[in-house]
DNA sequence: TTTTCTATGTTATAGCATAACCCGTCAAGA
DNA sequence: TCTTGACGGGTTATGCTATAACATAGAAAA
């Protein structure tokens, strides 16, 4: 499952350049970046990235799309970790948490953050075919659910913005059913 | 939980004025109306709004907020459908895919679309203490997210845009936290 | 050191969703 | 009329997702 045949040098997953999410690239390489960013994010909110949860964090950079909690318990278990569904949910928790990793609650799975530490709103852009998922910044779709809500006396805390439909790749074999 | 005290008419439940979304009002009046209009949107598709079907619809707009397939198959058991959870389950799959109501990831749950009938891209608002839920038309907000995807080459087919916070009659109790 | 809090592991259970099968109804076509 | 096939709705059984409650070990604080 690992993408190590690079085919195209990025500089943090679709984080510089948003046109890389769906992109095929060296993605070892930004998981590198994104680790070290995701210590930095922790420390500086005074938590610690244990074992299990940067183990849990690296699996979810290495397969390079959402896993479901039970597949990330199962490569846990694989390194030694516990085999119980609290260990999984507890590290992702902390993950999600902490802005490492979000939770793509349509596919009841979860993905490591392509941008640890910045405030942002992300989009998820699912692809029904191939089920890749890009983390797409909506800032300013979040602002205007904020107004919208706003009109309401609604105040939003959180918000998922998650979009099915057709990646790049699959856009062109869908249209031949 | 049937909202039989009327503290205020409506139109067809916050359907022309989006501010009764949370405001107190008398619901069974916008039950029947809303009833009346799924019924003529079933038939311009061609489907049957079958006793099974027409019911699970009378128990979301009865109960005015979202309810989990399981607690609408206890209602449609105690008035002698089946007992089992398909029966609940394709039931609402039939309402949701005729827009006569909606799946709410978060809460794992349904509630009976506000605008049946009507081509609309909905964002609900969800109260983390009360559990009350709004859907707001999010017509703006969804082009805004079709222009974004389409930028990074990608289709949206659908949308789920969830935001949760706190409704206007919560916001208060919630800040002497 | 002793205490305290956090983290991780366990067992057990709760909650959500679907697969697969059977049968009755109804309408189109032989 | 009889047959056939689509559809709806009921069942049993099972799988997947998530959390509660408890026990232990280790880091941090006193
Ligand atoms: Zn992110
Ligand atoms: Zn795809
Ligand atoms: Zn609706
Ligand atoms: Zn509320």
């Amino acid at each position: 499952m690992r993408e190590t045949s690079a085919a195209k040098a990025c500089t943090g997953c679709a984080d510089t350049d948003p046109a890389l999410a769906f992109a095929q690239h060296d993605h070892s390489h930004c998981a590198q970046a994104l680790l070290l960013r995701a210590e930095a994010v922790a420390d500086a909110a005074g938590a610690r990235l244990t074992p299990v949860r940067r183990r849990t964090l690296e699996i979810l950079l290495e397969a390079h799309r959402a896993l479901g909690a039970y597949e990330v318990l199962d490569r846990l278990a694989a390194d030694g970790f516990g085999k119980q569904p609290p260990v999984a949910y507890r590290a992702l928790e902390f993950l999600v948490e902490h802005g490492l990793a979000h939770r793509i609650r349509r596919l009841n799975a979860f993905a490591a953050c392509m941008h640890p530490g910045e405030v942002h709103a992300p989009a998820f852009l699912i692809c029904r075919l191939c089920g890749a998922v890009a983390e797409a910044p909506a800032g300013p779709l979040r602002a205007a659910l904020d107004a919208k809500a706003a009109g309401l006396g609604f105040v939003v805390e959180r918000a998922n913005i998650e979009a099915l439909g057709l990646c790049p790749a699959c856009v062109g074999k869908a249209s031949c059913t």
